[in-house]
DNA sequence: ACAAAAGTGTTAGTTGTACACCCATGG
DNA sequence: CCATGGGTGTACAACTAACACTTTTGT
């Protein structure tokens, strides 16, 4: 809509009568654009400015939603995935919503086990190599990767291994994760309690 | 009010058109409570549970304000100081606020210097040992702390030493926080980028 | 001289990165 | 038997907690 007729904006709306937050960003996201399978969610800033869109006041509360890297949803005719690093000119504040999800994203990786909410039930330690490239944006070591969230026991190996390609190579052990919600892994760096 | 007679609330109120949610919580916190050295504020949850609280559908964006130690706002006769390790019956859902707002000023001693809004301007180690203490609920000690904070660059020593008290002993070095603005310090405890 | 408070040095353990090396598979 | 991808072991560096020891003051 004018003023921003070729901008591209997060799915959202307004909050029902009888729904918390969480229930409607739930609500959103499978009618507006069939994304069903939220594993993991947790809100963001507030953009409350008064002038922030023309129009009634409004005020934004933002979430982080994190969905299987296996989920494909059919998304409607007016909306398509972008890539964070490329994202299109973006309506209002959105842009700043993106980067702000994308921080809180790489932050909690570090810390946290919230990459069960975008790896599939099973995979390889090369698989989630890539999804935790893709979500910090720079290179992760598998073999540093494995041993960290191992000390931490947030894998578990199934003893199954995945098939191998054409290509040849051994074939890589499958993991899942110990626990599907959220949980601290690494919760003091300095300052922790005596004993 | 009923049905919360005797039970404490935290400070809030409506807000308002023309300003947004942190213009809100400093004009309420100064008009309500004069509460007027806000040195850091910060978002937390919002609770939106549709019946949180009789009567209108309200939803409550929280905050975290710190202020120096010293501050000492005139409170009305309504209103009053609690250590939160001894929290009196609270209305509504305004417990777990407080204790959202302990565990966040919690975690981010450890890996930011958001000590800066609670020291005032200049302060001994002992003095910083207490407030960190105080927030944390568990003894720390002022050498490690001291060794942390300086590596970190988060403190600065004011060459200047505290005067004395009547029972003796070495009198103190004063330090300042370097900056008065949140910084994170101690970014990724793990998976960090390569070089 | 002694007690009290502050500051320094040392040690040991944990965690994380980097990288060389070994293993399993397909062609 | 070689290329390819996966997994293991080791060396090194950084950081922290704990605690003994030294320094500086007032009485």
């Amino acid at each position: 809509m004018e003023p921003q007729v070729n901008a591209w904006s997060l799915p959202g709306g307004i909050l029902g009568a009888r729904e918390n937050l969480n229930e409607s960003v739930l609500r959103q996201l499978a009618e507006k654009v069939d994304v069903r399978e939220v594993a993991h969610l947790e809100q963001l800033s507030i953009f409350s400015e008064p002038d922030r869109m023309p129009g009634p006041r409004t005020v934004a509360s933002t979430f982080l939603g994190l969905i299987p890297r296996t989920a494909d949803p059919h998304l409607p005719d007016d909306t398509s995935w972008h890539p964070v690093a490329a994202l299109p000119e973006m309506a209002f504040d959105h842009r700043t919503m993106v980067l702000h999800a994308q921080s809180r994203l790489a932050a909690k990786l570090s810390y946290t086990n919230i990459a069960f909410a975008l790896a599939p039930a099973e995979f390889t330690m090369s698989g989630l190599r890539e999804i935790y490239c893709a979500a910090l944006g720079y290179p992760v070591d598998a073999t540093n990767l494995q041993r960290v969230l191992t000390r931490r026991a947030v894998l578990t190996p199934t003893g199954e291994t995945a098939r191998v390609g054409r290509s040849g190579g051994r074939p890589a052990a499958l993991y899942r994760f110990s626990d599907r919600t959220l949980r601290v892994t690494d919760e003091f760096a300095a300052l922790r309690p005596p004993g």
